[in-house]
DNA sequence: CTTTCTACATACGGTTGCGTATGGTTCGCA
DNA sequence: TGCGAACCATACGCAACCGTATGTAGAAAG
């Protein structure tokens, strides 16, 4: 974990490949899942990528089922420590639009994420089922805080999807985060 | 044996080009602005796409100009028929999530826009620049109806790009717009 | 009907990335 | 200290795409 400036790189990990992964995927998109740019960046060669993976396809099959797993889980996780409705969507919101893993990828990772979807029919069906689950969950939450207008779990959804497409001199992380509360409060969700 | 059905392929203009790249920006991301992928789409061989474009640079330059010119200004014409601020309003997130033109993308260009800038800084500038002009013109609006919330306009503006994002088996485009009412109605602007 | 320009076809060399093959190096462990 | 396994480097053939060069067909102009 510890990267001493030994004149002799340490050996790589698969999972060292899926973080390489996901930061090419953010900085540079889907294109950036090349595995000899990805070697160039790791200061290694292919022969450790190919050594890793079968191919190409199965490192992005592996990005793209550590990120299912992980999409979901992690941010429940975190919001569950609430007991309160009202206090998990307060929670879970400001996640959303705030959460920032830097080996990761984070929050960061949801718009590239989408933007692979467009070019790849599986991470494309990855993505709609996630979003499937996560409305499901948010109707849930309104549900039990007592708010029965059906259009008000997509509104949360798609506000905080688009807070995380912009960058933050468009629109601050802080001014994302008040926005969503501002939404909470317009809905009637205490906190 | 192309003058079965087509009476003979007629031949093309930049224009056309321009039109297939959204296509293939739309469905197969910036992937597929590619000289001989949509000479094989319509058709014919990179020879024409090299008469009508210098390079495929010029050619993504041509995309993202003639985008930047429309993307504000026909939805800005479409929205000024109406004359109070708040019907305005409402029109305008009417229109930003449900207009649709099968030639040029309309709002389902939007999101490869954003994943197309994720990969290329000029596109990155430019969509950064564009979301700064859209959003002062929401501030405006909202100013307008006397809505002097200062997260409001980043509540639309986020809320009306999350939607677009979706397809419409996650979010049908009548339950956005069902959305976006809900949330001027809620943010006390009439319509 | 011929000339001229526009639009397209085709062939070529250069570059980049993929996946395989093969051999070298480093680590864990007995 | 030696051995097997894990890890990495390098070279190769292949395919896709780029941009250029050059020839050609169809429409336009005369």
């Amino acid at each position: 974990m510890e990267q001493a400036e030994t004149p002799r790189r340490r050996r790589l990990a698969a999972q060292d490949w899926l973080l390489a992964g996901y930061r090419a995927l953010v900085r540079q998109g889907p294109a950036g899942l090349r595995a000899e740019a990805l070697a160039r960046d790791l200061g290694t060669t292919k022969g450790s990528f190919y050594w890793h993976f079968a191919d190409v396809g199965a490192f992005r099959a592996a990005l793209l089922t550590y990120w299912v797993t992980r999409a979901f889980n992690e941010v429940l996780a975190a919001v569950e420590v609430e007991t309160a409705p009202a206090a998990r969507l307060h929670r879970l919101v400001a996640l959303a639009v705030g959460y920032r893993d830097p080996d990761y990828g984070g929050a960061a990772l949801e718009p590239a994420l989408r933007a692979w979807a467009r070019e790849d029919a599986a991470v494309a069906a990855a993505v709609a089922d996630m979003d499937a689950r996560r409305l499901r969950y948010v109707a849930a939450l309104c549900a039990a805080c007592g708010r029965a207008d059906p259009a008000l779990p997509g509104l949360i959804y798609a506000a905080v999807t688009g807070y995380t497409v912009f960058d933050a001199a468009t629109i601050p992380v802080a001014d994302a985060q008040a926005g969503m509360r501002a939404l909470l409060h317009l809905a009637g969700v205490p906190g």
